[in-house]
DNA sequence: GGGCGAATCAAACGATCGTTTGAGAATACG
DNA sequence: CGTATTCTCAAACGATCGTTTGATTCGCCC
C-alpha cells in the first residue's frame, strides 16, 4: 500500500503523475498531451498510469476532483463567514465567489496550471464534462445566488441567474490569464493577480447592481 | 484552377475541408479532431487536405482566417458608424463591439461552430496562436479603446483595457454559450442570443462606467 | 527468513495518427 | 484532337498513441 520510502525524491508516484498530468494538459490539452509526456515529466515509468488509474480519462477525472473539491470548499466556507450578516456587502459576496478562483492560481503548488486545465475543460463543452461539472458545483452557485438575492432584493430571480453567469465568464477568463493586458516586469505576479481580483470584483459589483428592465421580453 | 463542376454536390474541396474541420474542431479540438474524421464527414479523400491546404496546421489558420476577416471587418464598420459622433452613447460603442460577435453564433451557415473553435482556441493559450489573433485583432481593440477613452474621459488608458479585456472575457464566455443559463424551450435561438446580448451590453455598460480608484497601488 | 501482495520495469501489442506516393480521372487550352 | 495541368483516389509510409503483458524488485508480516 505503502509507496517505498526512496522509489520517489518527493512524493508518492500517484501524485507526481497526478502534478506532472496537469501541468501538461494545460499546455497541450487533453488529447495533445500523451502518457508518454506525463510519465517522462514524472520520473516514472509509462505503465503506472494504467496501473493506478485504470486509464487516461480516469486520470483526467482525478485531476479535475483534486482541485475542485479545494475550491469548491473553499468558496462554501468564505460564503458561510458572511452569508445572512447584517453588513455584508454585494463585494464581499462577489469576493467569496472569485477570490478563491484566482488564488487557486497563485498557490506555490503545482495548482496554478490547473486553472488552465479548468478553462480548457469549458471549452472542450463536453457533455459529460458539463455535467460532472455541474454535479460538483450545481450546489455551490445555488447557495451563492440564494446570497445574491439578498443583497439584490429588487431584481428577479432569473436576472440573478444571468448576471452571475455573465461574472463566471469573465472569471474564468481572468483565471486562465488570457487577457490582452500583459503584466510588466516590475509588477510582482501576485501583485498583477491582486489587481485583476479588484477590478474584476468591483467590476462585477457595478453589473450586478446596475437597473433591471427585467420585464422586457426581448422582440428583436 | 477552377473546380470540376460536378466533383461535389454543392460546394468546392476546399470549402467542405473547411466547413466539416470547423464543425469537428469545435466538438472534439484541434489535436482531438483526426484529418480521417474531417475527410470523412466532408465526403473527400484523406489525400485532399494536404493537397490543398499542405497540413494540418495550416489547415487550421484558414479555419481562423476565414471567420476572423469578416468578424474584424464588421466590427470595426459598426464602429466607423458612431466613433466620434456627438451623440453617440456609451452602450452604441459596446453594441458594436459585441453584437457582431454574437451574431456570428446565429448565421444560417456554418459560422456558428467557429465561436466554439474561437473560445477553444483561447484555451489552447497557445503562443502562436496568441500571436496570430493579436497580429489580426490588435488594431480593432485598439481603435475601440480609443472611443471608450472619448466616452469615458475621466478613466485612466489603463484602466480602459483592465475593463475591456474583462468584457471580452465575458463575451468570448457567452459567445460559446457555456453558460448555466440553459434556454427554454418556449424561447427561441435568436432571442435567447438577444437576451444575452443585451443582458451583456448592459452589464459591462454598468461595469466600465463604474467611478475608478485608478491610482490605489494593489498592496499585498 | 520465506512467502505474499504491492509496485515498478522494459518490451511489445494493435490501432490510429499525419503525411506521402504514384497512378488515374477530369478539366483547360493550344 | 492531343497535350498539359489540376484534381482525386486507394494504398502505404513511419511515427506515435493508449494499453497490456510478464518478469522483477521491493516492503511488510506471520
Amino acid at each position: 500500500m505503502t509507496a517505498s520510502p526512496f522509489a520517489s525524491r518527493e512524493r508518492t508516484t500517484k501524485e507526481r503523475i497526478l502534478g506532472a498530468a496537469e501541468t501538461l494538459f494545460a499546455t497541450h490539452g487533453f488529447a495533445g498531451a500523451s502518457l508518454r509526456q506525463v510519465t517522462a515529466a514524472a520520473k516514472v515509468n509509462l505503465a503506472a498510469v494504467n496501473y493506478h488509474f485504470g486509464s487516461k480519462d480516469k486520470l483526467i477525472e482525478e485531476v479535475f476532483r483534486r482541485r475542485l473539491d479545494e475550491l469548491n470548499s473553499r468558496r462554501l466556507s468564505a460564503l458561510a463567514r458572511i452569508a445572512g450578516q447584517p453588513d455584508t456587502k454585494l463585494e464581499d459576496v462577489l469576493d467569496a465567489y472569485i477570490r478563491p478562483a484566482l488564488d487557486l492560481s497563485r498557490t506555490d503548488g503545482g495548482a496554478a496550471a490547473f486553472v488552465r486545465v479548468l478553462a480548457r475543460a469549458y471549452a472542450e463543452h463536453n457533455e459529460t464534462l458539463r455535467r460532472f461539472l455541474s454535479d460538483n458545483y450545481g450546489h455551490v452557485l445555488r447557495q451563492f445566488a440564494t446570497e445574491f438575492a439578498r443583497q439584490l432584493p429588487g431584481l428577479a430571480k432569473e436576472d440573478i441567474y444571468w448576471r452571475l453567469d455573465i461574472v463566471t465568464g469573465a472569471l474564468t477568463y481572468a483565471m486562465a490569464d488570457f487577457g490582452i493586458i500583459q503584466r510588466k516586469n516590475d509588477v510582482a505576479e501576485r501583485d498583477h493577480r491582486e489587481q485583476a481580483a479588484e477590478h474584476l470584483i468591483r467590476f462585477a459589483a457595478a453589473g450586478m447592481r446596475h437597473p433591471s428592465i427585467s420585464s422586457s421580453t426581448a422582440t428583436r
